[in-house]
DNA sequence: TCTGGGGTCCTAGGACCC
DNA sequence: TCTGGGGTCCTAGGACCC
């Protein structure tokens, strides 16, 4: 615990409902969610607007459409979320060299570690005007003596504020907290306690180390003490390394035919071997992951010999794996992961064995005689999508369905929304695009560039919208 | 039309070794 | 003939985070 509020906490306000709000201009003040789109899927971010219905992360998609059937349902767009998330963490940079990102739209910043430790407030507000200017978006900042205390502040700063926790007042901002609050109480611990008479922070802590290690367990029960008492001294840790590499897939509906499950693992462990070598590492622990039709959901691994980066011996060990699992009744999801990551890559170990495929050559997963996979039809325009037509221009798709396509063309620097038209789907004039900067580049940087080109060299500067039509 | 996808960390038992 | 004790690895599951 710093005695100066020199750990930054920032959290940019509903990322991913924001980046499309301030993609289209239409939907500027509109409820929007952003989450999956199938029959199963749930919703990543509720923009403000539409959280005022009840719509929060983590719900069922469905039940959101129930409670707010007038939002705009979008399927997400990673790409430009990343690279937006590359300008911010870019901008962080700038004010420190120690930046610990969490997720695309958090990360702590060390300010001791840079040389403008002296004034964070000042800092602090001078980061949320540039990030404003340069990506259009908001973002809200904690600033405390504790990565702890950061973040709570960044909490009760949202949307777009600043609070910074005075040394001497920590108590009283952790006293009255309910115990969720904390980092590490989730659904299970926090009714744990309630159980045992503790709702609030300062229960926590008048109940003592010893009564929360006799309830929670040895380092559960210690840490949670010591954070209650205001006791955190972890540090901003950068370049976090990787543990464990996994893909997975929720199906639209529950798989029941063994050579469908097993054509879904294949295509699963190679994917996951294609993040695996696009990071240059290699596992040697492959692990499966079921879920079945009553939500019930396991695991089985498999320690190889040495680390490994072939896609073949990923895909006959997860084969194996998931070959020994009852999967009567049906699966909902399939899961194929590596852990146990060392440095080295395909090339250094196991090129020379015979038999092998060559690195990066296309494998055909072999397709179940009965039932085939569900081609994916309806997903072909998704809303939200970038699109360009060759006489309206550029757009997004508002919706699709019976054969049919809605577009609205509007892009991020217009200020009034745009005009909508239909088309038939496989109407030749229209075409996916990239997504455009959402900020006038007028000699400056845009939000973000319009491609995210680097592939994950986050120390680039933002490009200048080369890619414009 | 309940419950995504990508991760991290912890626990606990058994194997195995000294 | 009453089976110690510790350390590490492996496996499985669970809680939690964004």
């Amino acid at each position: 615990m710093r005695s100066a509020p020199t750990i930054l906490h920032l959290d940019m306000d509903a990322f991913f409902a924001a980046v499309e709000q301030a993609s289209k201009p239409s939907l500027r003040g509109k409820p929007v969610v952003v989450g999956g789109l199938g029959p199963r899927g749930v919703v990543s971010t509720a923009s403000y607007e539409a959280r005022v219905h009840g719509v929060h992360s983590a719900m069922a998609m469905a039940h959101a459409r129930r409670l707010c059937p007038n939002a705009a349902y979008l399927f997400p767009r990673f790409g430009i979320y990343r690279s937006i998330s590359e300008t911010v963490m870019a901008l962080l940079g700038e004010v420190s060299p120690l930046i610990e990102p969490l997720s695309l739209d958090e990360a702590f910043v060390d300010l001791e570690a840079g040389d403008l430790a002296d004034d964070p407030r000042a800092v602090a507000e001078g980061l949320r005007a540039r990030i404003r200017a340069i990506t259009g978006l908001t973002a809200s900042v904690g600033l405390a003596g504790s990565k702890l205390l950061a973040k709570i502040a960044s909490e009760q700063a949202k949307p777009d504020g600043l609070v910074v926790v005075q040394p001497g007042t920590e108590r009283a901002l952790l006293d009255p907290l309910p115990v969720r609050t904390l980092w590490g109480v989730g659904p299970a611990t926090a009714e744990h306690l309630r159980k045992a008479g503790i709702v609030t922070v300062a229960e926590i802590v008048h109940a003592g180390e010893a009564e929360l290690v006799r309830l929670l367990g040895k380092a559960h029960g210690a840490s949670l003490h010591a954070m209650a008492a205001g006791l955190d001294n972890r540090p901003v840790v950068a370049d976090r390394d990787v543990k464990s590499i996994s893909v997975e897939d929720t199906f639209d509906s529950d798989l029941h035919d063994r050579a469908h499950v097993r054509y879904e693992i294949d295509r699963l462990a190679d994917r996951c071997v294609q993040r695996l070598r696009g990071a240059g590492r290699s596992g040697r622990t492959v692990v499966v992951k079921v879920r079945r039709y009553d939500f019930s959901t396991l695991t089985r691994s498999e320690t190889l010999r040495a680390p490994t980066d072939d896609p073949a011996v990923v895909r006959e060990t997860a084969r194996r794996l998931v070959e020994a699992v009852d999967t009567t009744g049906g699966v909902r999801l399939l899961g194929v992961g590596v852990a146990g990551l060392a440095d080295f890559t395909q090339e250094d170990l196991f090129a020379q064995h015979a038999g092998e495929q060559e690195p990066g050559e296309e494998f055909v997963p072999e397709l179940p005689a009965e039932p085939r996979p569900q081609p994916d039809r309806t997903h072909h325009w998704l809303p939200g999508q970038d699109v360009t037509h060759e006489e309206y221009g550029a757009g997004w798709v508002q919706g699709s369905g019976v054969g049919r396509v809605t577009v609205r063309f509007e892009v991020p620097t217009d200020t009034v929304p745009g005009r909508v038209r239909t088309f038939a789907v496989d109407d030749p004039a229209l075409a996916h695009t990239e997504p455009l900067p959402l900020v006038a580049a007028g000699g400056q940087s845009p939000a973000t560039s319009p491609k995210s080109r680097s592939g994950g060299g986050g120390e680039s500067e933002p490009d200048l919208g080369t890619s414009m039509p």
